[in-house]
This record gives structure tokens, sequence and C-alpha cells, in this order.
DNA sequence: GACAAACATGAATACATGCTCATGTTTTCA
DNA sequence: TGAAAACATGAGCATGTATTCATGTTTGTC
């Protein structure tokens, strides 16, 4: 149908972009950060306690996210508290890890 | 609530294998071959013309996505035609779209 | 004001990635 | 059988990426 036809162009015309967003969360380290603020803000300190990682690699890696709105933060005296910024990127998180039971369902 | 505790730590251990599906889908040429499978098989000779890439790269990059199970192939003489592999896969794209078009809309 | 905690950021390094080139394999056709 | 088309793949190179180290900035506390 021609519905179709148009949103393939459109995936196709938006390729590099699109391609951006997946590369922002291609890094186990990033996916691990938005896991562990997938319910609830955390400040980079916290971050880093439970993912035991350096501060500076988790503030690099959170101004990737930052870069493509894919996290917000919120200053509060001297914490940061990064958040999800919006459903999209729990759908991302969930259809992923719905691909990746799938494929390890298929291979046994 | 327990389930998304639950669901959150599921994410978090499976972070690579998340990851590298994401990371599978990081390129703008891999995402452009999606597109182009989005609704019918093609096979890698269409491929190239329609991407006006060289036959060699669209097989590098159909290997990736092989690899992680993205797209299947099911060989026809001296063809070899290439589609997605399954539902996940339409839904990480477009929820990757949807997730462009929000941030572009905002910005605006 | 001095000091420490929380966070950001530039530089450097080790490693990964994408493309091209060259070449190999399989299939079709004359 | 011999040539060409379709596709895959290893090597090499140029570029990108993640981490660490060092340092800067802001905020709270004494």
């Amino acid at each position: 149908m021609a519905k179709r036809k148009q949103q393939t162009r459109n995936l196709e015309q938006r390729a590099t972009p699109i391609a951006a967003i997946f590369k922002a969360l291609s890094d186990a380290t990033r996916v691990r950060i938005i896991a562990a603020i997938l319910d609830q803000e955390r400040c980079v300190h916290d971050l880093c306690e439970e993912l035991g990682l350096e501060q500076s690699a988790v503030s690099h890696q959170l101004r990737v996210l930052r870069d493509k709105k894919l996290v917000r933060h919120r200053k509060e005296g001297r914490h940061v508290y990064y958040a999800l910024d919006d459903a999209h990127v729990r759908a991302l998180l969930e259809s992923a890890f719905e691909h990746v039971g799938h494929i390890e369902r298929r291979s046994n």
C-alpha cells in the first residue's frame, strides 16, 4: 500500500539521524546507564557506584546520551540527576530486549 | 512495582547483547539497507543499484546484519535475496524514527 | 575564604569500524 | 568447457570510539 512505501522512503531519507540514535545506544556502558535510570532518576555519583565505573567515564557517556536527547538532566545543588527523556527510549530498549530473547530462544 | 524492577535487572544483565543489536543498526548504510528491504525482499545486486554502493560494501554490511539475525537470506540461482528477519526489527526502526521526529519537532 | 564533593571536559592512547581492492566460489548460458 | 554474472571474504588503510588521566568549574560546608 502507498502508506508503507511512503514510510520506507522516510526511513531511507532519515537513515543518518536514525543511525545516530542507534549509535548512541550501541555501547554496553550506555545501555547499562539507561537501564539504571529506566524507572527513577539518578545522580552521576550514584550511577558510578551502581555500575562500578569511573566518574569521568560516566560523564563522557552521559554526554553522548544527552546529545541525542535520550536522557535529560536536572541540577539540584551540586548533584545532577539524569532520567530517561521520553517513552520512545523505553520502547527502543524493550524492542531490542525482545529481539535478543527471540534470537536466543531460536538458537536452542 | 516488582515487575519493573525485574525488567530493569534483565536489561542491565543483557546490556552487552542489547548494545550489539544497536551497534548493528548504528550505521547509515545498514539503516538504508534495512529500509530498502522493509516491505519486500531484494537481491544484493538490486540493493547496490538502489543505494548506489559497491557490491563489496553491501555484502560486508549484510554480513553484519546477518550475524545479528536482523535479516535472513534465501538463495535462488545465482541471486541471494535478503529480507527482514522478524517484526522486532521493524519495531526498532519505527521507534527510532519516531524518536528522531520527536526531537526534531521539539527543537523548532 | 579554604577545602572538599560533584560533575564536566580536553588530550592521549588503544582498539574498533567501514570502505576499497583483490580474489575466490557458485551458477547460468552460449 | 569457457566466460560472465552474482555474491562472499580477507587484507589494508583511514577514521571513529571508549577509556583513563589531568584539570577546570560549581556548590556546599567549616
